[in-house]
DNA sequence: CACCTCTTATACCGTGCAGGTATGAATGAG
DNA sequence: CTCATTCATACCTGCACGGTATAAGAGGTG
């Protein structure tokens, strides 16, 4: 019984995203039947019956979900992995940190700043990146480092956390919930919220916090923000609403786990040094 | 260019703890030529040189050294997915929980009586595991959930705070510091400690908190302990101290990274019901 | 300095396995 | 009943992984 190999998990990923071999040969750019073998080694391999098929479905199996779970974990750190070790080599690269447009971006030129004047630091490059993917970004090897705001899932990354912002409520103007001078995110349950692209659930797909603000205006959805983009987007079309007892919105510098580079150690104590007011 | 392949990782990180091919292909069976092979194939693909070699010495390029970290990471958590996913198939098999014994043991079997109480609870297997290996247990599969006590490493685990214990400073009876009602973490510093087997640095090895108070009884070394451990073995030849703003001792839950079994669920939500008087 | 040892690199060969093609079998659609 | 779709089976081919033999370079040693 040999090991279970990277290609393998690449397969059983396609399959279980499209659930039909035929579909995900041609995605994988082979024919279906060494798909289909391959796949069956693989659960020899695991001793495991990873899907359900008849001749016509394909259907996961409890074990072949969890197994989609972390197969999908094992190849972004893999692809990860190979793009940071293939910048590593080659000296003077610069280090790519991103953020999202707003008061990250701002953080982010300070900490730039910072760390720039620092002996030994080589040259930084800022990525503006979309709604919510600087994680993936981190994750995928895209950018070394990346500052990050809630929600965002941790898996894969090391965090630190740097400040924190007192979250508000962004409602439309005339919506019944602005009676209240103040509110509990439990008031918020159940209506619609934007969300980044790539997550599921219900209410508008948004890129940045300007889209963000415009749903909201257009009385598609709520959102909760923190304090200063309702300080710097006053609008006649949005109500702003100081949130008791939410989570702190807690913008914190992510990468990669198991990323010691030199470079990125630098700038995540430059980091810290400009803003870390937050105890661990 | 292709991608990179598990194989290929496991060879390299074979080379670079042996940092000899011949004695790394001995120990990976197979001959030295394809293993000299594999690692210039995995060279060519990542374009990075990893190692610096004459025909004498082989060493660590710093491309090298961070591959290295990384990879052993891939490969833990591989080795941790097989396990897991061979397990999770067949159902009705026991849930494994380990911790080391002492107060985290005690911990670990009121949770689960909690647990086993639950509708649709598996058997729930304790094992007893050595000092400090708690974590890696649970990272490469032999142990589904741990109780860990610091210091331990969080990559690759997930984790939930469950309680406290203030730290007392163990000291040989005699020794200078005694002379103080109290101290400061910074007044340890520099005195040798005693560490887990595997961890390297001064101090002598020790594998369980009886042999902890033994060397520190013996003079050989001072150690932070838990308070419980403290009022459990008074000893003449200890002395106990409190401890002013040392870090708290945190005993936490943990499971594998990316592990969304339902049984692991349902056993956290038990030990969160028990012990939960920590903020996250 | 010659010789031996140790270690990596090169050359060459065989075979196992990944991947291709052709086709069968099962099932749902019309 | 027929056709389309999809997964499985059978068989073939080529490549790359692994093995053996050996060269080449570098220390150590008498």
């Amino acid at each position: 019984m040999n090991e279970v190999e990277f290609r393998e998990l690449r397969y059983f990923v396609a399959v279980a995203e499209e659930l039909n071999f035929s579909r995900a040969a041609d995605r994988l750019g082979i024919a279906q039947p060494p798909l289909s073998r391959a796949v069956r080694q693989l659960e020899r391999r695991l001793d495991v019956r990873l899907f359900d098929r008849d001749t016509r479905t394909v259907t996961l199996t409890p074990a072949g979900l969890a197994l989609l779970d972390e197969a999908r974990h094992v190849l972004t750190t893999m692809a990860g992995l190979t793009r940071r070790i293939r910048r590593a080599a080659h000296p003077g690269t610069p280090l790519r940190v991103t953020a999202k447009a707003g008061m990250a971006a701002g953080m982010l030129r300070a900490i730039t700043g910072h760390y720039t004047a620092l002996p030994g630091a080589p040259a930084v490059d800022i990525l503006v990146s979309g709604y919510r993917e600087q994680a993936a970004m981190v994750r995928d090897g895209r950018a070394d480092l990346a500052l990050l705001t809630p929600p965002y899932e941790a898996r894969g990354l090391e965090l630190e956390a740097l400040a924190e912002e007192p979250r508000m409520a962004a409602l439309p103007t005339g919506h019944p919930l602005t009676r209240h001078p103040t509110l509990h995110p439990a008031d918020l349950e159940g209506l619609p919220m934007p969300r980044g692209p790539g997550e599921d659930g219900p209410g508008p797909v948004v890129h940045d916090s300007a889209q963000l603000l415009e749903v909201v205006g257009l009385g598609q959805a709520v959102a909760l923000v923190p304090r200063y983009l309702a300080d710097a987007h006053p609008r006649p079309d949005i109500v702003y609403r100081p949130l008791r007892d939410a989570d702190p919105y807690t913008i914190s510098v992510a990468w990669a786990e198991g990323n010691r580079s030199q470079a990125v150690a630098l700038f995540v104590r430059a980091a810290l040094e400009l803003y870390a007011d937050v105890p661990d």
